[in-house]
DNA sequence: GCCGTTTTCGGCCCGACTGTTTTCAGTCG
């Protein structure tokens, strides 16, 4: 099996807990999160890595003892000093750690003095009062624990960003209603930043100072509250009834550049953000910009004047990872990112002929109200039985409507058809069929349980056919729900450059596929991205501010995107035989080639 | 443990809130 770097960082991400149980120093313990949270952003694999010969230590936050750490689990799948550090350690104390309102303090104390290590014995010794009797505890505190136990069963882990997004905006809805004097209410943190799972959500907003409390009075009030965390006179915290928690922190209008910038994060930005301005002699917090040496605090009213302040251009939500985009800031050399303007097109929609819920036409009048010069209507092959896939016949007829339609609308409408790769890796209608379409979406639907190698080999001979113009949804993971395929990205990627074949990116919210870090190895490794909806609804294509969030991610800009291509360089585009059709997107002429300079200095974002 | 436009040694981000305390430790983000 190979090893994942979500499995090294969790790795990292246990030392540096256990060195804090330890009571080890704070800054070797911020090392190993450092470290962890820069692996697991990485576009490459780390196994990949050291068998191409890459010095780890060039990787910003690894230095020796963790590079040589990760090539010693890579070689012998485990690592000395962690189970060194475990074995010091009472049994259970990583256990009790993932409970809310458990530090590492409380949980050594707790493994120490009462000898528990699960979740259930906290919970037998705070109905017998053992946990209360502890020094520094108190009922108040084990009634606070015996909450947050009781609430980790009902939610688990992170929440979908399409559902949190929703449920931001229900809220911030709610909130503006009944506190009209709310001039700005953003969701901040990992939602502003497009992560596709999120933690809690963080409301920003500027109010009068006299009414800024009030906010927060309101918000504990609200129908949907299930539980009151925290509530004082600057922060409240609450939990909803889908089990999401929502911060909310209010500012003044004149200092609300560096309340938004501080509540964005990421956290690991933050960090590095504020060592960079302490070495010019600043101190940043969500108030403003401390000058050390005067003690003057400059006030900036929006993040472009904040980032501007300290001699930075302005760093887009999405890129602020704490990786290295502010080396790249400092370098002026920050990519010009995609927007949702740029999008010429949609290559990946339904309609009622599969398992869309909408005519041709009204799917058609959707992709106009976007402003496309065109799109193509990819309904499912007839291997598809479930979603009542089209057979031969149905997609001729199809193909004959739509040829029909096309007089009637302002947008050039291009025949498709999202066709299944089978397990073999062949596709699902004949070559013939195949070749009079104008966009091959091929994707897998079924046989998901392949192993590694079958799926890699299935798909990339599906890349190899001439008519496929892009794989779908790769991963055919579902947030939360069904796990992604395995497959090895490196050579799915390599192939797809070979072969010219663009993959997507799904900006259906459950499905945000490829990932960030897949599609930003594919922008590496020049293989064009198709940014889709794949709706099957006409009010999905909205949805493609999902999948731009994907790109923005991956720093894209408008050139690495196949359907920013303006309508004549897309039709040359997919009338050039593959691979020589990359010529025609790495020599594109539009205005997309040339990069300009980000203008978006001073103006707060849209929402998130 | 990592790192350098003052440094290869001596630094390392910052504040709100809670609960248990008579002045603050612990946790969180």
């Amino acid at each position: 099996m190979p090893v994942t770097n979500e499995e090294i960082a969790e790795l990292f991400e246990s030392m540096a807990t256990l060195l804090e149980m330890k009571g080890d120093t704070v800054f070797k313990i911020r090392a190993y999160q450092r470290a962890a949270r820069t692996i697991s952003h990485l576009s490459f694999s780390l196994e990949q890595a050291i068998r191409d010969d890459v010095d780890l230590k060039n990787i910003p936050g690894i230095g020796k003892a963790i590079s040589e750490k990760t090539q010693e689990y890579l070689e012998t799948g485990r690592v000395r000093a962690y189970e060194e550090l475990i074995g010091e350690l009472p049994d259970g104390v990583l256990t009790l750690m993932t409970i809310p309102g458990i530090g590492s303090k409380t949980a050594m104390l707790i493994t120490q003095e009462l000898g528990i290590s699960t979740v259930e014995g906290i919970e037998k010794a705070i109905h017998e009062g053992t946990l209360a009797a502890l020094p520094r505890m108190g009922q108040r505190t084990a009634d606070n624990i015996l909450r947050h136990i009781q609430s980790m069963r009902t939610k688990d882990g992170r929440t979908p960003i399409g559902q949190a997004l929703a449920v931001a905006e229900a809220t911030v809805s709610a909130l503006r209603a009944e506190c009209p004097y709310v001039e700005q209410l953003y969701p901040a943190g990992s939602l502003r930043r497009w992560e596709e799972t999120i933690g809690d959500i963080d409301l920003v907003g500027v109010a009068p100072e006299d009414l800024q409390s009030g906010v927060g009075d309101v918000l504990v009030e609200l129908p949907s509250v299930q539980e009151v965390l925290v509530h004082g006179p600057r922060k409240t915290s609450v939990v909803l009834e889908e089990g999401i928690q929502v911060d909310l922190r209010l500012g003044d209008a004149d200092a609300f550049g560096a309340m938004l910038q501080y509540f964005s994060g990421s956290q690991q930005h933050n960090i590095r953000l504020r060592e960079y301005a302490n070495r010019r002699g600043f101190s940043l917090n969500e108030y403003g910009i401390t000058n050390l040496a005067s003690g003057d605090v400059a006030r900036l009213p929006d993040e472009g004047s904040f980032y501007e302040y300290l001699g930075l251009p302005y760093i887009a939500p999405e890129l602020r990872i704490g990786l290295n985009e502010l080396d790249a800031a400092q370098a002026g050399a920050l990519p010009n990112l995609v927007t949702e303007a740029d999008l010429k097109g949609d290559l990946h929609l339904h309609s009622e002929w599969s398992d869309g819920r909408d005519p041709i036409e009204r799917m058609i009048e959707a992709a106009v109200e976007q402003g496309y010069q065109y799109m193509a209507l990819t309904d499912h092959s007839s291997g598809r039985g479930i979603a009542n896939g089209l057979s031969n016949e149905r997609l001729v007829e199809q193909m004959g409507i739509l040829r029909d339609l096309q007089s009637q609308y302002p947008i050039t409408i291009l025949c498709g058809s999202e066709v299944d790769i089978r397990a073999d890796g062949t596709l699902d209608y004949p070559d013939e069929l195949l070749a009079e379409l104008d966009v091959v979406v091929a994707s897998v639907h079924s046989a998901m349980g392949q192993d590694s190698d079958t799926m890699t080999q299935r798909i990339i001979r599906a890349m190899e056919h001439p008519s496929v113009t892009i794989i779908g949804h790769a991963s055919t993971r579902l947030l939360s729900r069904r796990q992604p395929v395995q497959f090895d990205i490196e050579a799915l990627l390599r192939a797809a450059r070979e072969t010219g074949t663009a993959m997507e990116v799904n900006s259906a919210p459950e499905r945000m596929d490829l990932k960030d870090t897949h599609a930003h190895r594919a922008r590496e490794l020049g293989v064009p991205l198709a940014i889709n909806t794949d709706s099957h609804h006409f009010t999905s294509l909205g949805q493609r501010r999902f999948g731009v969030a994907i790109a923005r991610r991956a720093w894209c800009e408008s050139r690495h995107i196949l359907n920013t291509l303006p309508l004549d360089q897309f039709l040359a585009y997919i009338r050039t035989p593959k691979p020589h059709r990359l010529e025609i997107f790495e020599s594109r002429t539009d205005s997309a080639a040339t990069v300009t300079t980000s203008t978006s200095f001073s103006n707060p974002p849209a929402a998130p």
